[in-house]
DNA sequence: GGAAGTAATGGACTGTGGTCCGGTTACTTC
DNA sequence: GAAGTAACCGGACCACAGTCCATTACTTCC
């Protein structure tokens, strides 16, 4: 049950080291002190407010920092909610490498992507405009994203382990699919479904792709 | 094999009087030229540098119009996208409605549901952009949307028939959602699938879903 | 054909995400 | 401790989507 060397998730880290493929050079002390003034500034405006309905000049004048070093740190809208919703990703991901079953290894594949299923939808209710924040923008920008593709390398092994026959690539994308935000949100707030019926029904999907 | 009283596409007719429920006062001469010229204007620019690339105020000066004119007929970008997919939209609706097999009515629900995605993805690769500017926008305002509606109901009622055990609203959403521009896009250049992969994909997820 | 009433117009205006760059500050080297 | 340099800073700036409302153009009714 060896997971392949799926990148770990970084982003506390700024942005550019993440680019610039060595981030060799330590971060400076001014640097480093506006991004966790960021963050702060961030996550109590958004507490408060919602994550929509806050701008990023806001957050800029909140944290007591110009918008070109929020820009700098961050890259864009999406790339500040991703920071913050950091901790909790690692945490995720830290479960589904070495927690316990049905979300770490050890219980059947199928149930272990319900879990993840189970694991993303409680995300979801609790973060909700936070993560889709980081789902938005440009295209398909959030495809790119390490997140995503650790997401969806876990989700292809255990579909293939699940089911040699189905087309796992496809698959693992169309599941990751119907775990995102705007997804969710439509229908818990568009359809009226309750956390649990949106459970009940992915679950199904599971079982009717994989049922082998 | 009779479809319900499907709320029909609109979208030639301007978005107030499709919203204000009783379309009743005709519409004013200047303000159908109007129209007109804005839908050529923007068909225009479209087709010349892609519908990204445009911004809404080229649009306005294109068609020799005030951008209030612009905003006042269509609401947003994305009711331009609509308006200008109508007749693609109305097209494919009658198709569905009286066509022929396996898309029109007479094939085995499974089939026309591949049809419908098949169609789905003809229409993708041909106009993406412009289907994604459409479906672009706010939080969950596509799913609003009477095209949206209308799919959903042919969809929903073929599932059903195709395997009354299945959660027919779920199963709905979630192949929808398997046919955004944005999901398309992804496959397409993200991933660099094919056409024909990708269909091969979706009708795969169907056989499954729908197994009966 | 003209007056009254109403719908449509257009462009100035606002708010926002994101970029740019001259000046500043923190580390490094000697 | 001084000088050099690369990274960082902030806020002016830009483009763009969408709003507002005083003015204009159509329609209708006499």
């Amino acid at each position: 049950m060896k997971q392949p060397a799926v990148s770990h998730i970084p982003e506390t880290v700024p942005m550019q080291e993440l680019v610039q493929l060595g981030g060799e050079s330590r971060e400076r002390a001014d640097a480093a002190r506006n991004r966790e003034k960021v963050l702060a500034a961030a996550s109590r405006l958004f507490a408060e407010r919602g994550a929509d309905h806050v701008s990023m000049d806001e957050i800029a004048a909140e944290a007591g920092v110009g918008k070109g070093t929020l820009f700098r740190r961050f890259g864009d809208r999406a790339g500040l909610a991703h920071a913050l919703l950091d901790e909790h990703e690692r945490d995720f991901q830290e479960q589904l490498l070495r927690g316990s079953p049905p979300l770490g290894p050890g219980a059947a594949p199928c149930e272990r992507i319900k879990a993840f299923g189970a694991g993303r939808f409680q995300l979801l209710d609790s973060h909700h405009a936070l993560i889709a924040a980081a789902e938005a923008g440009p295209a398909t920008r959030r495809f790119i994203h390490p997140v995503y593709a650790a997401h969806r390398a876990h989700l292809y092994i255990l579909a293939r382990e699940a089911d040699p026959e189905v087309d796992f690539e496809y698959v693992a994308d169309v599941l990751l699919n119907s775990l995102t935000a705007e997804f969710f949100s439509y229908l818990r707030n568009g359809r009226g479904l309750s956390l649990e019926e949106i459970q009940v029904g992915f679950n199904d999907l599971v079982d009717r792709l994989l049922a082998g």
